[in-house]
RNA sequence: GGGCCCUUCGUCUAUCGGUUAGGACGUCAGGUUUUCAACCUGAAAAGAGGGGUUCGACUCCCCUAGGGCCUGCCA
């Protein structure tokens, strides 16, 4: 079953692919394939000043590493000047634009008094006689915008909402070089791609009314429209670099896993009920504009981290371990192949404990450490009581002699010690837990005993002997 | 200045005229416990303010305040 429907995800190429902007492309992308229909990325690199090949390549790495995939070549919108020009002229041919020979200066002038008087800005060229124009003299195409009356913009999000022409100028359509402006070029382009749904940021809602009258004025039909509220920083202003205006590949770099990202995002400003882990099937089945918020919402890291746990949860072992290896390069740890088998049997623990992978890291701390490992004085007290070097003799007897098949027959056979020993299992587990872990956060013992391997714990044991 | 949008716990949100205003993150307390997490239980925590409409308003309307977007030969 084939659809009619097409979203496009269309940023202009300024730096990295942000957050606002990944969600942007995750709800494009969503309604699309969750209706079979196809999602289009275009590239808005109208102003030449602004391009830069290096921001395409940081966004395209960004949807790629987010799983967010698009149909064809991305589009550049520079590679379509010509067709841009095309329209105007046809508009200048309509009589929906005219050529004005205002110079930069002048516009500027005429602006501030409109302004004062409280009026619109017009161009006087707007009902020049043609036979006046200037041959000589560069021009801008403006669309000729209505005066009177209003435009009403049918919004999936925001609902019908009214603009009066009045505040709305004729605006500049083709640039004296004959370049496009930015509202002539999405017509144009979301006409000639086929877009059925518009999702864009609400920063364009207002832009939406002209582009409409541009529609109108051309005979096309109009998409339908959603746009959507920007995320904001934690403190309710506009998102900085300071608080999370980063590009995705800096939460990346944070230890975000794409799933959770993509969960955090969607559920930020969109609801489905009370539902909370939304994996991508399901966002798929169930994403709809319809549940888009009209409020900006805040960025919260805390929760963001929260919702990657759950799918840190879910990666296998292997998968776990792999994703991890880079967070320890970048901290400056080397891994051997012992480590990394360690790494391995700690899996299923560091999982749990960790929520990104830059966690892992700290949580798996204790199993990186060289012997021989410094017991901090704080652990250390645990060492100094009476009897205790007996007791980790027992254990280290007991564990030299015992088979290393799991967490469970491990801390089964310390048990069996604190027993033999008749003493409780904090008597031993306590100078234990120091003499193999420095007091860093570890899990259970059986658990620690069972990822240091056999070797490692008895060296660590062996070790406090000496001390 | 003008136009437009927004406003429920600290944060993300549910509610689509009638609920003890629900859930999640975070916070706090307790439980579990060999450390740290995880986990379990519980608690505190909200309709910006003021007018209407209505038998009844978080929900509809108006005003005020606060926040945001646009107002470019940027997108």
């Amino acid at each position: 079953m084939s659809s009619s429907v097409v979203t496009r995800f269309a940023p202009s190429p300024t730096g990295y692919l942000h957050i606002g902007g990944a969600r942007t492309a995750l709800f494009n992308w969503l309604y699309a394939r969750g209706r079979q229909g196809k999602f289009l990325l275009r590239i808005e690199d109208t102003d030449r000043a602004r391009h830069n090949a290096a921001a395409v390549e940081a966004i395209i790495d960004g949807l790629s590493w987010l799983g967010i995939d698009w149909d064809g070549d991305p589009v550049s919108q520079y590679s379509r000047r010509d067709r841009h020009a095309d329209v105007a002229n046809e508009l200048l041919a309509r009589g929906a634009a005219y050529r004005c020979y205002m110079s930069a200066e002048e516009i500027e002038a005429a602006r501030l008094k409109a302004i004062e008087a409280k009026s619109r800005f017009e161009s006087p060229w707007r009902d020049a006689v043609l036979a006046s124009a200037p041959v000589d003299r560069q021009f801008t195409i403006r669309f000729r915008a209505p005066r009177d009356g209003e435009t009403e913009v049918h919004d999936s999000v925001q609902g019908d909402v009214k603009f009066p022409n009045s505040a709305l100028d004729d605006l500049i359509i083709l640039r004296s070089d004959g370049a496009p402006t930015y509202n002539l070029a999405v017509v144009v382009d979301d006409h000639d791609m086929g877009v059925t749904h518009v999702i864009r940021g609400d920063d364009h809602l207002n832009n939406t009314a002209r582009q409409q009258q541009i529609y109108r004025a051309l005979d096309w039909a109009l998409p339908s429209f959603s746009h959507v509220p920007l995320i904001h920083g934690p403190d309710g202003a506009k998102l900085s670099k300071r608080h999370g205006a980063l590009g995705v590949d800096a939460y990346r770099d944070l230890g975000f896993l794409p799933e959770g990202v993509c969960n955090y995002l969607l559920r930020l400003g969109w609801s489905h009920g009370d539902d909370e882990i939304i994996p991508r099937e399901k966002a798929l089945a169930w994403f709809d504009v319809a549940g888009i918020n009209r409020a900006p919402a805040r960025l919260d890291l805390a929760k963001m981290a929260h919702t990657n746990a759950y799918y840190m949860h879910l990666l296998t072992d292997a998968e776990f371990v792999e994703k991890s290896i880079p967070f320890f390069v970048r901290a400056g740890i080397a891994l051997d192949d012992a480590h990394h088998s360690r790494l391995l049997r700690a899996a299923g623990f560091l999982k749990v404990r960790s929520s990104t992978l830059a966690d892992v890291v700290n949580d798996a701390a204790f199993l990186l450490l060289r012997r021989p490992i410094t017991v901090p004085e704080k652990s250390a007290k645990a060492l100094e009581k009476d009897g205790v070097m007996a007791l980790l003799e027992a254990v280290a007897e007991r564990l030299g002699a015992a088979e290393w098949t799991s967490a469970a027959t491990l801390e089964a056979q310390l048990k069996a010690v604190a027993q033999s020993e008749a003493v409780g299992f904090g008597q031993i587990g306590q100078p234990l837990r120091a003499v193999l872990t420095a007091g860093l956060p570890a899990p259970s013992l059986g658990e620690v005993l069972f990822a240091l391997g056999k070797k490692e714990s008895l060296g660590r044991i062996a070790d406090s002997f000496k001390a």
